[in-house]
DNA sequence: TATGAATGAGCCTTCATTCAT
DNA sequence: CATGAATGAAGGCTCATTCAT
């Protein structure tokens, strides 16, 4: 039961990592000061170290969460059951679009360090941001491991294919960044969905 | 007529450079620090300044560099005449790939930075990164709608179509550096120019 | 109603700025170094930057300081009324003298940066302090032309004059400088003013 | 008897200087790099340094032939025999302005590094400069002092009067600065020197 | 002697972190 | 807990000087 301390602690920090998140989005993480996310939250540099006790795991509470939220979007999407694995990977699709379109921010990072992260697995932010896009690599992993069980997929790595899955997905943020576009991310589920399932090489899939 | 003053100072130049590169890749523009490039080019760090102005300058002239290599193999493959399409799209896959493998450094560069400038357009290192991007897409935009207008591929927009061929390619890339692995890219070309021809429909293709 | 804290740090700031000027006076601007400064300082070179944005705004605060004050004792003594111009005149010199006594400092680095101004305008810190100097040549012109209307003076060009005049005065500084004398300068308010009146030609002195 | 190498290495090494002098007078003796020196004297870093052993030695060299001329003009005009002392302070005064119209950048950095000098005795620079300027007082003061005996000068301490005198001639060269004059200082021969004869209290002076 | 690349000490400035109030 | 002044370890960069060619 945490006591309204805890409770009002908690909101603090939430908020300081609100204010952070863009400032991270935008300059990336060693060009944001402590000095700017003090600023951007409204108290004192010594207040932002209350909550966080470094510049690292403020960065990485971000991390986790965003690549945290990733994961829960896999579990609890591919392995609903009495659903079809088409319904299945349009919830899944869906729901990431929406994930990227309400926080840009996040995503920006993730895809920054994620790239860093394929890079150099010792680093700091790796850990936890790895561990969780592994997991999410798993499940869908499964999911179309499951598939093709089922005949519903075509043969393929479906480690691999996992990859490509979340490639094609991710392009979308990618595209819809570079061209600048407005439109949101969301109205192209479909058309997504259906470029996955040509890759998975789905049978009921009719164009 | 280069001296061979002129010729000892360019090949000193580029092997600070190649020693800089792998620095770069490994901890980010930020990170790294003309000490470390010092260091590494075993000179002092007066003499990586006679050679750069300024850190900037040297990295953008890494990101240059990869960047013209990228679009240059896109100018030369793709509107090779006398040749398929499907021939041609091959051949800027492979080229692609190689050039992923020889330079795994220069790769990991430009894709953390693309990123960084598909996130913020103003930054210092987008402008020819950006340019050298966009007209590689163009090449295989343009690649794409001729080969739509012969009834080759199936009809799509040309222009999302060319960022999801470039996606596919790189997740080799991505897909290879995450998982540790150390088998030549080169080996997968085949795969993954069929993987792109099923994406754009190409009639003749067989599996 | 300046807080405590506000006016600790206001005194903090005057306390670097008095330990700075006898080390710029001494060495001029490029010799000094911010770690000269926060060792006279006794604080660390970060909290220098903490009361100045950097070396230049803490020099120009010297020197607006300074020549601002040499302004306001023109203004204040010359333009007094019910006084005889003699009486003003003898006034400013003794202000003045007094004035290079107390700050010897910062007149050190008055007249090496007035020179250094006169010699280039486009100076950054040329600035404030030819803004003050001239400001001060005008109360003395306007003074000297006042006092020529009156026929106190004899004719001359009032804005040269002002040169002349403080040139005069100054020449004590100077000379007291240079040959090392511990005489206080005020000892020669007479004398300089005598000096003065000579050079303008006024009619009530008597030798 | 110098031999031609010789003659042509005193030849090298006063164009040299002569390129140098502006760049002090411009930026200081600090900002001025041994870079601008060799380019502005279209030779290498490294011949700057086969003429002058260091950066200070080649600054040196500059005041003292600034100095030492000053000095000249003082020794060969106040000295002449069979001349009225008039006549001889006027000559002084017309070819010491003559030295300011002709080497202004020269005099800039006298005046500039001559404060300096007043100020810190220790300064490398002071002991040539100091010593010249010493010796060029002392020849104003022995010809106040014997036109003191002679009667044609009123009774004052001689030495600072020398101080003055050089004062008055320094100020027309502060004026015409400050004022951005384009007219030649020589025009100011005759008010200057009756200027002096005032403050000496020369008797045959009519105005 | 001329050249200019190499050197490295040192400068200004930034910023994560600490800590007294 | 909040504050923000103080700290000092780096970092980017400059430039006088050296030295091999």
């Amino acid at each position: 039961m945490p006591s309204r301390k805890e409770r009002e602690r908690e909101f603090h920090r939430r908020f300081i990592l609100e204010r952070a998140v863009s400032l991270f989005a935008q300059h990336g993480f060693e060009a944001t000061t402590m000095d700017m996310i003090a600023e951007a939250a409204e108290v004192s540099k010594g207040t932002v170290y209350n909550y966080f006790s470094n510049k690292q795991e403020l960065f990485r509470t971000l991390i986790e969460w965003g690549s945290g939220r990733a994961r829960e979007i896999g579990q609890e999407t591919l392995s609903t059951p009495d659903t079809s694995r088409v319904e299945r990977l349009g919830m899944f699709v869906q729901l990431f679009l929406e994930f990227f379109e309400t926080g840009r921010d996040i995503h920006k990072i993730l895809m920054q360090e994620g790239d860093r992260t394929a890079v150099s697995m010792k680093d700091t932010f790796g850990g936890p941001l790895r561990q969780n896009f592994m997991q999410l690599i798993d499940f869908i992993s499964e999911f179309i491991a499951e598939g093709q069980e089922e005949g519903v997929f075509r043969t393929m790595d479906p480690h691999k294919s996992a990859f490509l899955v979340l490639d094609i997905i991710t392009a979308e943020f990618r595209y819809s960044v570079m061209t600048e576009s407005t439109h949101p991310l969301t109205e192209n589920t479909e058309e997504t969905t259906s470029r996955i399932l040509e890759l998975l090489g789905a049978q009921e899939v009719t164009r």
